[in-house]
RNA sequence: GGACGGGUGGGUGAGUGGUUAAAGCCAACAGACUGUAAAUCUGUCCCUCCUUGCGAGGUACGAAGGUUCGAAUCCUUCCCCGUCCA
C-alpha cells in the first residue's frame, strides 16, 4: 500500500528572477498559498530593501513564514525547517496546495532533507573558542578528523560549528552526519528553477538595487534603527542594509552604497545558482517567472505532477 | 615654452638589471556549503599547443630605438597624463 502523498510546489532561482511573480499565478490556478524560503523575509520592519511583496499585490493569496521575527533575532536553518514543515501540513490541510517561493538554498534543503541531529547554537562556547589561541584548524582535526578534511581553513565559521558540535554532544561531527537527517515526509515535490538570461538578470537587479535606494530604503533602516531593537541587529547586516547603515553613518554616499548594493546582490544571485544547480531534480526553465512562456511551462509541470500524485 | 612627477595585465597598485607571465587587493568566471547562509569559504583568471607538467612555445609593463649574456627595471628620442612656474 503507497501512501498518499500531499502536492508540494517550490519555485527556486536567483534573487529578482520572478519567483514571487510565478507563485502568485500558481496559486491562483492551484488554490494554492505560499511559503516563504528566503532568510531575510522572515524579518519584520525589513521590506523594502527584501524586495518583499506588499500585501496589497498579494492578491488576497496568502503568504507564510513572512514577517515572522524582530530584526534583532537569530534565525537559523533548524528554526526555519521546523515553521516551515508546521506551516506545510496546515495547508495541505485546508485542502490547499503548499508552495515554497524562496531563494535560500541551505532553509530549502533544510526543509526537504533535513538537518543532521546536532545541538543549536553555544553562544558561550562559541566566544570562548575566538579567544583561543590554537588554530581552529587544529582543533578540529583533532576532534574530528574527517570533517577537519572537509572544512577550509579559513572556513572560520564552519570550523567554529564544527568544534561546537564535538564539544557539546561529545561526538565528532561526522559520525552525527553519519546518522542521518529527517527528510520531510508525505509530501512529492515538483522543483521548479528559474534560470533567466544572466546579463538581462543583472540588468534587472541593478535596476531593483536602484529603485531600493530611490524607495526609501535609507529611510527604512533609519526607523529600524529607531526601534527598541539592538543596535548590532543581524538582519541589518544583509546586502542593501548594511549599505544603507553605511550611509546613515556617513561611511558612503548613496551613489557609492547603490553600486555595492548592485555588486554584492549580483555576487548573491551567482552563489544562489550555483546551489542550485547543484540541487537534484529541479526542472530549470530558463526565463524569468513572470514571462508568459515561464508560466506556461510551470504550469504544465505543476499539473503533470497533479495528476501523478493523484 | 620651462620644472618636476607619472604612464604596468579588466580596474587599482607593487615591483628599479636575473627563480617576474609580473605581488597584493578588487572585479569577473567557476565551485563548496548538514543550525549566523543576503552568511562563510575555495579555485581560476595573457594567448596557443600538448604526453595536463612546479610542460612547450608565443606575446606583454605608453611607442620606437639602444646598452647588456639578460631590461618592466639603465640610456636616447617621441607620444600622452598630472602638478607647479611662465
Amino acid at each position: 500500500m503507497v501512501e498518499q502523498l500531499e502536492p508540494l510546489v517550490v519555485i527556486a532561482g536567483p534573487t529578482g528572477s520572478g519567483k514571487s511573480h510565478l507563485a502568485l499565478s500558481l496559486a491562483e490556478d492551484f488554490v494554492g498559498e505560499i511559503v516563504n524560503c528566503d532568510s531575510v523575509q522572515v524579518y519584520r520592519h525589513l521590506d523594502i530593501g527584501t524586495a518583499k511583496l506588499p500585501t496589497a499585490a498579494r492578491r488576497g493569496i496568502p503568504h507564510h513564514l513572512m514577517d515572522i521575527i524582530d530584526p534583532d533575532a537569530i534565525f537559523t536553518a533548524g528554526d526555519y525547517a521546523r515553521a516551515a514543515r508546521n506551516t506545510l501540513r496546515e495547508i495541505s490541510g485546508r485542502g490547499r496546495l503548499p508552495i515554497v517561493v524562496g531563494g535560500t538554498g541551505f532553509y530549502l534543503r533544510a526543509l526537504l532533507h533535513g538537518l543532521f541531529e546536532g545541538p543549536i547554537r553555544d553562544n558561550a562556547l562559541r566566544a570562548k573558542l575566538a579567544d583561543r589561541k590554537t588554530p581552529l584548524h587544529r582543533i578540529l582535526k583533532r576532534l574530528d578528523p574527517a570533517a577537519a578534511a572537509r572544512i577550509h581553513a579559513n572556513d572560520t565559521q564552519k570550523l567554529i560549528r564544527a568544534i561546537e558540535v564535538c564539544l557539546v554532544t561529545r561526538r565528532p561531527m561526522t559520525s552525527l552526519h553519519r546518522e542521518g537527517s529527517t527528510p520531510l515526509s508525505g509530501y512529492s515535490a515538483v522543483l521548479i528553477g528559474l534560470d533567466p538570461p544572466r546579463d538581462l538578470l543583472y540588468r534587472r537587479l541593478n535596476e531593483r538595487c536602484a529603485e531600493m535606494f530611490a524607495g526609501g530604503l535609507v529611510n527604512e533602516v533609519e526607523a529600524i534603527l529607531a526601534m527598541p531593537f539592538s543596535q548590532d541587529a543581524k538582519a541589518l547586516e544583509s546586502i542593501g542594509y548594511r549599505q544603507a547603515v553605511g550611509v546613515l553613518a556617513g561611511q558612503m554616499s548613496v551613489e557609492e552604497a547603490i553600486e555595492n548594493t548592485q555588486q554584492s546582490t549580483r555576487q548573491y544571485a551567482k552563489r544562489q545558482l550555483t546551489w542550485f544547480r547543484r540541487e537534484a531534480g529541479v526542472h530549470w526553465i530558463p526565463g524569468f517567472g513572470d514571462a508568459a512562456e515561464t508560466y506556461h511551462a510551470a504550469k504544465e509541470l505543476v499539473q503533470s505532477a497533479f495528476s501523478r500524485a493523484r
